[in-house]
RNA sequence: GCCGGUGUAGCUCAGUCGGUAGAGCAACUGAUUCGUAAUCAGUAGGUCGGCGGUUCGAAUCCGCCCACUGGCUCCA
């Protein structure tokens, strides 16, 4: 005789065993339609579950966040039974949900082809239409082996190999299809309704790069069309903000076959750049950093002896002369530690914040490049801290201050920060990571920042920390980053003579603020959509004529710009002034100031924003102290 | 690096069955001197990513390579 409790407080009682879905049917005929699965005391289970004892009971609905997402993980389990009708020699791996959706892996003969993918989506909305009932069942660990051999699922058999044995396992079965699966699943394949398979790519069994390649295919699934919809629209969105687009429209820079992975930065896509670097080695001044220049091609004895020739050999550029072997520089830090060998440093001298602009070069897998983002050439806004192990903590405090303040500046106001640990694969005694790690933990708790821990993904020679920003479309990009280092000063031979008159080594700690300054203008690009801030912007004004009897005096107003520092340009073209407003908008121009007759009259300008805003006429020292003013206060 | 997809004029793209290359915008020339997102007319522009093969004939079919691209793996 069980008793129901429901979040709304109300008590239901049953004569007996009673499943979700009656307990639905019970308050009422719209919500046993609408329910998706259950939640028995704080478990989610399907509608078949039964209710036996008193419980508090919860119905689903695609209206929860837990039903959108028992809505994908049946639609992969959908796909599966789709690809299985059409393609019965697939087999079955994995399907999970996944941000926005869904995909499953299946192992096939061929590839699947783009033609295929729109077979099985009208596969998929056939089966649904079917409201084919979705059937819960248990089965031993052996059982279930036994019982996917049979069916010719030998990953599926492999996967259950894993499981411990004596443990029972629920399984699905849709019609003719059976999956393994913890659930809970939709009642019947009728409640899937907007879902939409997106592409196909390869992907790792096991996500080892070691083991075969399966064939992955990715699908969206939502609580209805309009939801769809407004996600395939937001694909779009993000499709139009994708710098590489972007940098074409607005002449920034380009790439080509002759250099993979290299920018070829334009005009002014390089002021842009600049202005960004510019930026960077001001904050860094102010905040106590001294700029370096080291060279790029080194001979490759210092990575051999800083560890990085074992780990990322075959991913630097090397070149020789004269029967020596150099390599072009992956990173900055060896070099760094060469300046700091220069002389016998105290431990008065520490900390030493040493800055560099320095160009690197990594050999990053061909499949890897994309844009801005991942290129073999860049150029880090990076820099080493030499301190003593007292220092550690306050050295990472004032950092992780300046990178809210830049991060602020740039108009980045969520970041995200993680904490790697200590890999398989590493250098240094155990006991030397505890104390880095404790270190950066320390530091992240005393400036009560929310933070998730990475196990294992910290560097080969100390633990890190990882600051991700989230731009305007939710995406998340990771860019600065603090990383302690015990090992390296050591095997290059740094060194300080500490208060006792003993030696000792520094400690090093590896930061960087934008990560890569080629990728952090990609990501800057994307955030604006092309549309910079006029402090960041390439082109500021441009002073745009009406007729050619005012392109003199748009000329003094160009004039008395430049002198003040502002980025303008002129525009004199004979076009009409549509046309040219047109030009300059869509080169996102934050204002045009155009002038006439009236403007040469008064010895005014009329100032247009880059949103075609018309702010009317100023004169030119109103408006210029205006623009001063927004490129001081930098982030919007 | 691995698995797909793509590569045609400066840009965005079309090109059927293998029959010898097309549009819009941009460029150039001329006209127009114009008030807040496209003035009109004309001209020119391509070794169809590269190399090889099949064929009387290849942008189109086949092979190899390169680059880009969506993922996977990796990311000091």
């Amino acid at each position: 005789m069980p008793i129901v409790s429901l979040p709304d407080g109300s008590q239901r009682q049953f004569d007996g065993p009673v499943s979700v879905g009656e307990v639905a049917q019970s308050i009422g005929p719209g919500l046993a339609k609408a329910a998706l699965a259950g939640r028995i005391d704080s478990k989610l289970v399907d509608c078949s579950t039964l209710i036996e004892d008193d419980a508090r009971v919860e119905i689903i609905t695609d209206r929860d966040e837990e039903g959108l997402e028992i809505i994908r993980h049946s639609t992969a389990h959908l796909l599966a039974q789709a690809v299985k009708r059409l393609f019965p020699t697939a087999q079955v791996t994995i399907g999970p949900v996944i941000e926005n959706g869904f995909y499953y892996d299946f192992s096939f003969e061929r590839p699947f082809t783009p033609a295929d993918l729109e077979a099985i989506e009208k596969m998929m909305h056939e089966l649904a239409g079917q409201r084919i009932e979705v059937k819960r069942s248990v089965m031993s660990r052996d059982e279930a082996i036994a019982f996917f051999r049979r069916s010719g699922e030998e990953y599926k058999a492999k996967i259950i190999e894993d499981i411990p044995e004596n443990e029972t396992l629920s399984l699905y079965t849709q019609g003719e299809f059976t999956d393994l699966c913890r659930g809970p699943h939709v009642p019947d394949t009728g409640k899937l309704k907007a879902f939409k398979l997106m592409k196909i790519a390869g992907a790792y069994w096991r996500g080892d790069s070691n083991n075969e390649m399966l064939q992955r295919i990715y699908g969206t699934a939502w609580a209805d069309k309009k939801a769809l919809k407004a996600y395939l629209h937001r694909l779009e969105e993000a499709e139009k903000r994708d710098h590489r687009k972007i940098a074409k429209a607005l002449d920034l820079f380009h790439t080509q076959e002759e250099a993979p992975g290299m920018v070829f930065w334009h005009d002014k896509g390089w002021t842009v750049y600049q202005v960004v670097e510019q930026y960077i080695r001001d904050k860094l001044r102010k905040h106590g950093y001294g700029e370096v220049r080291t060279p790029q091609v080194v001979d490759r004895a210092l990575w051999e002896q800083s560890g990085h020739w074992d780990k990322f050999g075959d991913m630097i550029f090397t070149t020789h002369s004269e029967h020596r072997d150099y390599a072009i520089k992956p990173m900055n830090c060896p070099c760094h530690v060469q300046i700091y060998n220069q002389g016998i440093k105290s431990y008065r001298d520490l900390p030493i914040r040493m800055a560099e602009f320095g160009s690197c070069h990594r050999n990053e897998p061909s499949g890897t490049l994309h844009g801005l983002m991942r290129v073999r050439h860049f150029v880090q806004d990076d820099a080493h801290i030499f301190c003593t192990e007292e220092q550690i903590q306050q050295e990472v405090s004032a950092f992780i201050d300046l990178l809210f303040e830049v991060y602020k500046d740039f108009g980045f106001d969520d970041v995200l920060v993680k904490l790697s640990t200590r890999p398989e694969n590493r250098v240094g005694s155990d006991e030397v990571w505890d104390k880095a790690e404790q270190a950066l933990e320390l530091a992240l708790n005393n400036k009560r920042l929310e933070w998730d821990l990475q196990p294992g993904e910290g560097a080969f020679y100390g633990p890190k920390i990882e600051f991700s920003l989230r731009d305007c479309l939710d995406r998340v990009w990771q860019c600065g980053t603090i990383q302690v280092d015990f090992s390296m000063p050591g095997r290059l031979g740094a060194s300080y003579i500490s208060e006792d008159g003993a030696k000792k080594e520094p400690v090093m700690l590896h930061r960087a603020i934008l990560g890569s300054m080629e990728r952090f203008i990609g990501i800057l690009i994307e955030h604006y959509a092309g549309t910079l801030p006029a402090w960041l912007a390439p082109v500021q004004v441009v002073v745009l004529n009406i007729a050619d009897r005012h392109a003199e005096y748009a000329d003094t107003v160009l004039r008395n710009l430049e002198k003040q520092g502002f980025r303008a340009k002129i525009d004199l073209r004979n076009e009409k002034i549509g046309f040219k407003i047109r030009e300059h908008s869509m080169q996102r121009v934050p204002y045009l100031l155009i002038v006439g007759d009236k403007e040469c009259e008064t010895g005014t300008i009329a100032v247009r924003t880059q949103q075609g805003k018309d702010l009317g006429s100023a004169m030119c020292e109103v408006f210029s102290a205006r623009l001063r003013r927004e490129i001081e206060r930098r982030g919007l």
